[in-house]
DNA sequence: CAGATCAGATGATCTACACCATTTAAAATA
DNA sequence: TATTTTAAATGGTGTAGATCATCTGATCTG
């Protein structure tokens, strides 16, 4: 049934690129097919190409909505905790739970979308990633210790972690970096 | 010309298995072509599909060389230094170095290969990775830390400093974190 | 050294997908 | 309501690349 309402084509085109955002990041872009993004929103292939010039200029659209994302649920974990102290301490945590290890899909854009920005040729996507590593990286200083070394080792740890899943390393390294970021060494 | 002798063929064999395991670890599978691999050891890319099995069945192969060539490294690094603790101050200055960042192909298995390695479905081939990040951190291990984390603090590090390539934040995040991993805390 | 073997070359097939030209009809507009 | 827009569907086209059937001739075996 082609043509809808210009407010139900322009959610249409926000949906694809959050069904883009969520796919890339548990599949990769090359695993993912413009076939694959429409039917996840519930239209056809066709349609694509009126909205986005390429499958790779949906990368930057899906990498921004994603760390937006993330940005939000970091200055919702300040509003809801007692201190920024807690707030890291709890982001840690949800970080490195099995859960997030599960669910790449809505989970944190740097670890799920690292190579294939890595490889890409978009300065603008590129500069997504730098943007957000930096402010998260800022987000988890502390007195002890530098922020960015943090965020590495929370991404690390993070990809490790999914790629040794099923075998019992992969429940290790959460543990034992949670409990190293925990404590003050 | 075709036919070969058969220790030419073996070698043919092994080269073709090392020249996947650079192109894997620089590229990612999936941009690399069995023509490519073939092309790169100076073969066609018909003969492929007499020494294995499919692209696929090349990644075990691949993943194994390079961690023999990573143990390897370990261990030629123990012989020429003074103690243990000097060759882990060698190994994490060269892993942080903008050289290892630029040049994946010859570098950590691991970091080359840990998206591949996430979506295959060949538990060899996960196993290696396992096996191949559990020796490191025995490796990396000390007094002060847990290698684990170091090792996680590592492969995040340089991940996220060549998907940023380019940006002042690539060269931070190499300086800050080896900064962070010399001191004690 | 004759016959068997098989590494590697050639060329083709088959599939998956990105991408696009065209169509349709509902919504927007007048 | 008549006209104009245009979102989305349909149905391709073109290409890349994995895989394989077949051929060739050098190497190996007896």
């Amino acid at each position: 049934m082609p043509r809808v309402s210009r407010t139900q084509a322009a959610q249409n085109r926000e949906l694809t690129v959050q069904a883009a955002a969520e796919l890339f990041r548990e599949r990769g872009v090359d695993h993912v097919s413009v076939q694959d993004i429409m039917a996840a929103v519930g239209l056809t292939h066709g349609g694509f190409y009126r909205q986005f010039d390429s499958k790779e200029a949906l990368l930057p659209e899906a990498a921004r909505y994603a760390y937006d994302s993330m940005t939000a649920r970091l200055t919702r974990l300040d509003a809801s905790t007692a201190d920024h102290a807690a707030a890291q301490h709890q982001f840690i945590q949800s970080y490195l739970s099995a859960a997030h290890r599960d669910r790449p899909g809505r989970g944190c854009p740097t670890a799920g979308l690292i190579q294939d920005i890595a490889r890409t040729d978009s300065a603008e996507t590129r500069d997504l990633l730098t943007s957000g590593v930096a402010q998260l990286g800022e987000w988890l200083d502390q007195p002890g210790g530098d922020g960015l070394v943090t965020a590495c080792t929370l991404i690390g740890a993070l990809l490790v972690s999914r790629a040794a899943a099923g075998s019992p390393l992969s429940d290790q390294v959460l543990e034992r970096v949670a409990a190293a970021l925990a404590s003050p060494d």
